[in-house]
DNA sequence: AAACAATAGTTGCCATAGCAACAGTTGCTA
DNA sequence: TAGCAACTGTTGCTATGGCAACTATTGTTT
């Protein structure tokens, strides 16, 4: 692999990506008063697939933290969204459901989602999407 | 585009990749007690290359917030790896500089992130660097 | 020149990220 | 069964991200 090569900004780029990702989303959901965060909207949706989690669960499935998860499932309970049920036999265990609301703001966001992922691929191909799958994969599997 | 295709997950294996390389970086810096963070790296770099920056322009160096340039380099001038320099035809203007501490810095760290560059890039090639930059950038065009 | 607009940077606030330390619970084992 | 290890989740701390409000300075307009 050529010196210049490995010195190129890949990081950065991802970085750069997601940024303008995340900030167009959180702006559309500003404008559209649905009073919730990107990363709040990434747990509602595992939340509404799995219907019935835990902390750690949804911490695998999302890529987070456990105390991210912990911290960001405080605020969606707050707004009345989630709601907490202690496991009967482990009383460690607590599972997280979206609450009729939770399911409501659901299907209220989805759309919304389904149009921004859209227009982030709208010049792009089933093809490319492919292959940023494959590279991402690739660049997750070699780290260590 | 096919109905699956857009909901397919490309912000959250965006996310979860960065998330893995910035934890990969910062473990091997902590590791070598280098005592900084990959963002603090991101800004040393920045700062290498252009020798003399303001605030603004190393914020759109490194699509980075103002704000968090700021924070930041008030973190870099208390490790003693930053100056700052207020212009003197422009007394709103500072500019920023590596003290000779923070190019050693630079040169210290340099390798330890060119070699992670190519740990992530191991069994990748140089087309494949080519479509990964080529379809981040066009996803970055696509956004308003 | 006075008023106003534009620019550079800082600070306050809240959200996310991750580490360490902690509390409570459960399971295993000597 | 007593003690310890493992597991689940929370809290404290520091760093980054982004918005709004602010100060200070410079440029423009009338």
């Amino acid at each position: 692999m050529a010196d210049t090569f490995v010195s190129n900004p890949s990081f950065f780029k991802l970085d750069a990506t997601l940024k303008k990702l995340r900030n167009y989303w959180q702006k559309t959901f500003d404008a559209q008063q649905k009073d919730i965060t990107v990363d709040q909207w990434l747990l509602i949706e595992n939340l509404y697939k799995h219907k019935k989690t835990t902390h750690n669960e949804l911490a695998r499935n999302t890529s987070k933290d456990i105390t991210t998860i912990s911290r960001i499932i405080e605020l969606l309970v707050k707004k009345g969204l989630v709601k907490r049920e202690a496991d009967v036999y482990d009383r460690r265990k607590v599972y997280l459901q979206l609450t009729p609301e939770g399911v409501e703001k659901y299907k209220d966001v989805k759309s919304l989602v389904y149009d921004m992922r859209k227009i982030g691929w709208k010049t792009l191909t089933e093809t490319d999407y492919a292959e940023l799958t494959r590279i991402l994969d690739t660049i997750y599997a070699n780290i260590p």
